[in-house]
RNA sequence: GCCGGCGUAGCUCAAUUGGCAGAGCAUGGGAUUUGUAAUCCCAAGGUUGAGGGUUCAAGCCCCUCCGCCGGCUCCA
């Protein structure tokens, strides 16, 4: 058998035996060792074995520590180490599954006890001098029935469970030292490999997601192929923590969620709720500009609405309880679409009035269970920028570009320039046709080739109403959230029995898109305020402007100036306390106010101001007019791209 | 909801084996009149998340509940 291993030569091997018999003479070539392949689109190690003479030449494309992949060798290795560290340390522990992940890896482990976090540094400890042994990895394909022999006899039930599942006769062990675990790989030649790796945290995990299920413990970790790689990472992740939308929205008095109050319910308060209005007033006026018209509706409505609608079949556990009054029963809202229905209804609608958007900041109230509510990002009650579209099929295309193409703008005009979108297409138990599902599939596929926007396919996870496009933004530490969606819904038009009459004079069915651009102001204002690390850009900043007077004597000059900033509508504050210059840009700066204006005896005599920004440029002696002049050209949205 | 951890002044955090609840910041008063990230002094501020129990004595130990944090699951 021959092997082109990219940019490395060729290599010969005769027997089916493992890449591994090649590495001597890879070594050879003192270049550097590939920490595995790509073969085929899939991850092969060096373990990996090459079974039949009929594919007489392989290609491999050798993977290298600097390529993203490799992690996942190295990661995946590093999950079962920790497993080896357990089972030594607790014997009878039983093992789950143990991936790669994202940033690092986790193993769910069973046992009697909690692991607590000094286990950790135990078990942290233990792998140490398992990556020392530098035990060599070994890759067995075995029949279905050895490999069930072997993991009884090993006592592990979980993995019993998941061989009876697996749909091949052969499966695949991976051993290293006295440890083996059921594994398709790919891995690491030998333990000693895993230079730099931390257990991060622990916690409860239902075997395999399910609730009923036993709960396993999950510890996580994160490896790199150096220890600068983690020190950045552990940065990172203080860095994160700094950002956090709850500690900001704390320390610049943004919103608040109280325990009198109720969980998962935000106050906003004064600074929070003047970003918030800005963000509406724009969002309004660029949603009249587009065609669309603003409308306003209840937040609750009779229980019957949602019987209709289809809600208390499919979403009822979503939804607060109904109340009773004058023997009628009021549901609290979990979506405005209905609303929506009741206004494209007040009329006979024409063909040619299509399409129709209504739009609605529409604050709507879900119930979530306790243990996942998280700040802003998932609460209660939230406030969605919704519309929803009613149009003809031949118009369904033409109307998702339009909308894709205002979700970019106004991603952009926040600073995210990077989406990964996925379209949901057809689940199991669907309403409508399955040629109208192909269709309004299509046109979400050509819509987003319109617009240029890679995408990737979600099979089967579309609503049972419709397929969707979601979009997740990534921020500024590389995190992506999902804000926007998109959805085409055949049912709710259906239930209300919408019609418009056609050019022929028959009733036709319009088509329904429900959209969120921003997804919740909610969500949206949490991601922001991390995503600038609660200094906003100037047209949001709260306050924009502070005034800092250097001593009492200054106060009236700084009155003035004061005056003249906020007559152009600014948004400024004064601090004419009697401090130190010092202690006032310290509290400025704590407080991100993007332009310090210092007023002393200099500028007072030459009738000018000193700024400070916030990044901590300091312009002196500035004519106060030329400086409104800037600010006036500032104090608009951010666009990156003028041309949207 | 489930698992683990946590809950002390407005905020951030102390309080040894169970032994008189304390500091910094913020707030109020006073002194000082200041030049680009914290001037000094004084004062006030608490039913230690709530309720119950053990004890001569509970912030600390036990039970129940509430909330928060990290996950599981779900989603805007």
């Amino acid at each position: 058998m021959k092997f082109k291993i990219k940019n490395l030569g060729e290599f010969y091997l005769n027997s089916p035996t493992s890449l591994k018999s090649i590495l001597p003479e890879i070594k050879k070539l003192k270049k550097e060792i590939p920490v595995g392949f790509k073969y085929q689109e899939e991850l092969i190690d060096w373990h990996y074995t090459f079974n039949s003479s009929s594919e007489k030449e392989v290609e491999l494309e050798p993977i290298f520590s600097s390529d993203l992949n490799s992690l996942e060798y190295l990661r995946h290795t590093a999950s079962h180490i920790l497993a080896q560290a357990v089972k030594e340390l607790f014997p009878s522990a039983k093992l789950g599954i143990g991936p790669a992940i994202e940033d690092g890896f986790y193993y769910d482990i069973y046992y009697e006890q909690p692991f607590k976090e000094e286990d950790l540094i135990n078990i942290e400890k233990r792998m140490k001098k398992i990556v020392e042994r530098n035990l060599p990895l070994e890759r067995k394909e075995i029949s279905k029935e050895e490999a069930l022999e072997l993991f009884k006899n090993l006592g592990e039930d979980f993995k019993l469970e998941l061989i009876k599942e697996l749909p091949e006769e052969k499966v695949t062990i991976y051993s290293q030292g006295d440890f083996v675990d059921l594994c398709k790989g790919p891995h690491l030649l030998s333990t000693g490999q895993v230079k730099a790796f931390k257990l991060l945290s622990v916690s409860g995990a239902y075997w395999r997601g399910k609730e009923n299920n036993p709960m396993l413990w999950r510890i996580y970790g994160t490896a790199f192929f150096s220890e600068e790689e983690l020190k950045n990472y552990l940065k990172r992740l203080e860095e994160i923590k700094k950002r956090d939308h709850r500690k900001l929205g704390k320390e610049l008095e943004l919103f608040t969620i109280e325990e009198d109050i109720g969980p998962g319910l935000v106050v906003w308060l004064p600074k929070g709720a003047l970003i918030r209005k800005l963000i509406e007033d724009f969002w309004k006026e660029v949603h009249l500009q587009r065609g669309y018209q603003l409308v306003y509706t209840p937040h609750i409505a009779l229980r019957d609405l949602w019987k209709i609608s289809g809600h208390l079949d499919f979403y009822i556990e979503n939804m607060f309880p109904s109340m009773e009054l004058e023997s009628k029963a009021y549901q609290l809202k979990p979506m405005n679409c209905p609303f929506h229905i009741y206004v494209y209804n007040q009329k006979r609608r024409s063909y040619r009035e299509l399409p129709l958007r209504f739009c609605e900041l529409g604050t709507v109230y879900r119930f979530e269970r306790s243990g996942v509510l998280h700040g802003l990002l998932r609460v209660r009650g939230f406030t969605q920028d919704d519309a929803h579209i009613f149009c003809r099929e031949d118009q369904l295309e033409e109307e998702l570009t339009r909308v894709l193409d205002l979700v970019i703008y106004f991603l952009k005009l926040f600073g995210f320039n990077e989406y990964k979108i996925f379209i949901s297409t057809r689940p199991e138990k669907f309403v409508g046709s399955p040629e109208i599902w192909d269709r309004a599939e299509l046109a979400l596929k050509k819509a987003l080739e319109n617009k240029n926007l890679n995408y990737e396919i979600d099979p089967g996870e579309g609503v049972f109403y419709g397929p969707k496009i979601d979009l997740k933004i990534k921020d500024v530490l590389g995190r992506f959230w999902q804000c926007s969606t998109i959805q085409v819904d055949f049912n709710i038009p259906q239930r209300f029995n919408l019609v418009y009459v056609g050019e022929d004079n028959q009733f036709y069915r319009p088509i329904m898109i429900h959209r969120a651009l921003l997804g919740s102001l909610e969500r949206f204002l949490g991601v922001l305020i991390e995503n600038y690390a609660g200094a906003f850009p100037f047209w949001l900043a709260p306050i924009q402007l502070k005034i800092l007077s250097l001593t009492d004597r200054n106060i009236p000059y700084g009155e003035k100036v004061a005056e003249k900033f906020k007559k152009e509508g600014f948004r400024v504050e004064t601090d004419f306390r009697n401090e130190k210059l010092n202690y006032k840009i310290k509290i400025a700066q704590q407080e991100k106010v993007p332009y310090m204006v210092i007023v002393g005896d200099k500028e007072e005599i030459q009738n000018t101001i000193s700024v400070r920004t916030r990044k901590g440029e300091v312009l002196n002696s500035l004519k106060l007019e030329d400086f409104l002049s800037q600010l006036k050209k500032e104090n608009k949205p951010y666009l990156s791209d003028e041309s949207l």
